[in-house]
DNA sequence: GACCAGGCACATC
DNA sequence: GATGTGCATGGT
């Protein structure tokens, strides 16, 4: 149905307003809290941004070269801290190694290469690349995350068992290719998310009620 | 004390 | 190609 997309957007922009995302005051900030933040709460990464913000840790070159035991012990409250320092360091890596350690040569790429780039790195999935593309180097590509997905599913706009690419593809697809607009729907699912569409549904508080079809919802993703 | 959180790689069928 | 499992801490 064309417009739906879009009509949903505008519900949640009109109720909820600009979302101001990323909450990162840097490119390379984003980037690490793109890998921190891997099925983990935001609340436990900021909190670890700051420290290594205070340590003086948060430059590619200098983090890079800090000893993996002290970096585990930064990154415990994140969870799986051991796997996500290995992730961290992979990109690191690439960054330092195949970039002269410029954040700015690489986020400098066209937008496919990038997440070509970035998806080659082990650790870097598609919603993490995507997040970087969009929210690091600010070129237009859609981020689909696990609320993007329970949301599309239970409107019936997509099936549930629809992949990562069906949902991005969907949205590039029904959407402009817009960058901000791309940065405030993607954070603005996330919100509802938060809020209203948890695994135990509260439709009746949620901006997009009116778009539920009459059949009722679906099962929970 | 479950259950969940802004995923991903790897094993196995 | 689809499905299952380990990774780990902190908040509700």
């Amino acid at each position: 149905m064309p417009g739906t997309l879009q009509n949903a957007y505008d519900l949640l922009y009109s109720a909820l307003g600009p979302q101001a995302w990323w909450p990162g005051d840097s490119p390379f900030e984003v980037m690490v809290g793109a890998i921190l933040v891997q099925n983990t709460s935001w609340r436990n990464v900021a909190r670890t941004i700051d420290l290594l913000k205070e340590a003086g840790l948060l430059d590619p070159s200098r983090l890079y070269a800090a000893p993996v035991a002290e970096l585990e012990e930064l990154l415990r409250p994140v969870g799986y801290f051991r796997i996500k320092t290995k992730r961290l360091r992979n990109m690191l890596r690439l960054i330092v190694e195949d970039f002269g350690g410029s954040v700015e040569r690489l986020l400098e790429l066209d937008t496919e290469t990038l997440r070509e780039t970035l998806l080659a790195v082990s650790g870097v999935g598609p919603e993490t690349a995507d997040s970087i593309v969009l929210y690091a180097a600010h070129k237009p590509s859609f981020v689909v995350d696990t609320y993007t997905h329970r949301i599309f599913a239970r409107h019936g706009w997509i099936d549930y068992g629809a992949g990562y690419y069906e949902i991005k593809d969907y949205c590039e697809s029904e959407l402009p290719r817009d960058v901000p607009l791309y940065n405030e729907f993607h954070a603005l699912l996330v919100h509802v998310g938060h809020h209203w569409c948890k695994r135990v549904p509260r439709c009746t508080e949620c901006p997009l009620q009116p778009l539920l079809p009459e059949t009722g919802i679906a099962e929970p993703l």
